[in-house]
DNA sequence: CTGAAAGCGCTTACAG
DNA sequence: CTGAAAGCGCTTACAG
């Protein structure tokens, strides 16, 4: 085994002190800039890399942030929601972008995650991600908030929660899709997805929809609202049951395009056309959503935006600077699925 | 600002050593069971998570996995590619499976990223994973290498090749999909994806096509070989450029999926029908692939077996254990995309 | 601008 | 089974 280069190496041979080693390194203006080109040079010659848990231990601060993930227990073992993979993409640019290295950890077993990353010096700070059942968690949140734990969520804002808060606003999204849906003459609707407290971005949107509704005085079905999960299969079982109630309203708005995805799949092994016999309408704008057959209408999520502004929040509140829970608009995107005219 | 507690503060408390406190938490035999169940009781207590940066300082080693994922410099800015987004996911599992974290980091910048992770003690060893061009990459590679630095890549083997190297059998896949198209009745046949070495396995993807075409007698014409990355918008503009030839081959097989729905969307823009008038495959079988119209017939990557596969032999070297490059089975995923009977 | 010294919070020989 | 002590490789007052 090679032994690694320490500073002491490199003061050794530039004739300086550990001290002026580490401050040349660290680019300190009290450092003579001939000194500071030396051992600049010194030091990548021997290949030399600061040690991160030395400078970490010492300087008590790690420079990494850690994305924990919470999956909805129920879906596939295999497979991560799309949504989400997309967002740990686009969070793992923004750290980068940052000077942040990024720990990702998904956390359907570990029962600890509420203090396993900061408490133990892996991370300055954590971001909560999922369609986590918040409800379950807020004791851990309040937890995480008593112990100074620096963290920001991905999700929707309540009152009195825990802690800050970063979503897509997604009461105004299903408004305005429901809208869209109301412009191009539908009047009978259903939604399928869960619309309760467990389900909180899915239940805004549920609320976004009866509000367009109200307003367009269409009547409310109750049991034209099912639940459902963000999976293909949830979503196609959904569908199956709307379908099997007769009536089949004119407008189908899913929670997300996951759900819309399934229920495509079941509305077209019945036989029914979308969008001819039934319009079909998605929330998130995954990759799939424009390679369906028809193209999926749906809200698209500014993933890159969310997670910039989820990143560059968790960084302020490292700092102790002030942060505010806020909405990041959805836009929506009209393909095939729901008739009229695609505008993309 | 709260003081997070030390493991002093525990031995003070349970009136012990702080040496005792590290066995105990740590669950050394050492230590008295009495004793043990004591300190553990106070840890959860206060609240005190063993500092990873002290211990990894002191014990020389992280616990930690970086992954460094290389992109495809040409895709989309905001989009991954969705087969390493799986492959993340899968890895994440596996790296958590065996005790490890996860360091996540995106390498299209970084021209240090060769280094910039074992090397800062960041983390125990490397995954890399990428369509990237490991010839560009060779010198890092060696460099690696020299510095003993721990490291394991997802992509093709190849004679005299640096280091570690595991993935799918992209030759016998190549040449499997092939020999079912033939079976099918199909006599000409294109291949939309780039070829040489700078895509290694898109190259043996083709070189295991064009061995079936050659064991049915069937001619390789060799502009019906159209260079393409992994991205819609290059197999769009591919299957164009085949379709603007003239002489449309009855089969075209597709280097990833990716590059397969973008020829799809080509084709069918031109009124070109999907498998009627011209039968296409793919290759990865990412989650896409099952909800085109028609569903792609495509080989399936096990990016579960892979991610674990991977992480295993990481661990191994980490370990200074013997590990062989190996290569991992693609299956036949028979959909609807080249007519024939789908089989699931 | 530079150096000597302390100390971050652990793990691990060493001695008992 | 337990404790006293050294030391991992840095950063950062402190003194000059």
């Amino acid at each position: 085994m090679k032994t690694k280069a320490t500073s002491l190496d490199i003061a050794y041979q530039a004739g300086v002190s550990q001290s002026t080693v580490s401050r040349a390194l660290r680019n300190s203006p009290l450092v003579n800039e001939e000194t500071r080109k030396k051992i600049h040079a010194l030091a990548k010659e021997l290949n030399y890399k600061v040690d991160k848990n030395a400078s970490n231990l010492r300087s008590q601060h790690t420079g990494t942030l850690a994305l924990l993930l919470f999956e909805d227990p129920t879906s596939d073992d295999s497979m991560i929601n799309p949504f989400f993979l997309s967002m740990l993409g686009c969070i793992t640019r923004a750290a980068a972008k940052n000077g942040y290295d990024l720990l990702v950890s998904f956390q359907q077993l570990s029962e600890d995650w509420h203090a396993d990353y900061e408490d133990a010096s892996k991370a300055d700070g954590l971001i909560l991600l999922g369609y986590g059942d918040y409800v379950d968690y807020e004791d851990k949140l309040k937890q995480l908030n008593e112990q100074e734990t620096h963290f920001v969520r991905y999700g929707t804002i309540e009152e009195g929660q825990t802690g800050v808060s970063l979503g897509c606003d997604n009461f105004s999204g299903g408004y305005q899709m429901t809208q869209h849906l109301i412009s191009l003459g539908y009047q009978t609707f259903a939604f399928l997805g869960g619309a309760d407290e467990h389900c909180p971005e899915f239940k805004d949107r549920y609320l976004g929809h009866c509000k367009a509704l109200r307003e367009a005085n269409i009547k409310i079905v109750p049991h034209n609202q099912i639940d459902a999960i963000s999976t293909e299969g949830s979503g196609f079982s959904a569908a199956n049951q709307l379908i099997q109630q007769h009536n089949l309203p004119e407008a189908v708005f899913c929670a997300s395009d996951m759900i819309a995805v399934g229920a495509l799949t079941a509305f077209q092994k019945q036989g029914i056309n979308v969008p001819k016999q039934v319009a079909l309408a998605g929330f998130d704008d995954i990759q799939v959503a424009h390679l369906t057959s028809p193209e999926l209408t749906t809200m698209q999520q500014n993933t890159k935006l969310a997670a910039e502004v989820l990143v560059e929040s968790l960084i302020k509140k490292i700092h102790d600077l002030p942060v505010e829970s806020a909405l990041i608009p959805a836009k929506l995107i009209i393909r095939e699925s729901c008739g009229g005219k695609p505008n993309g």
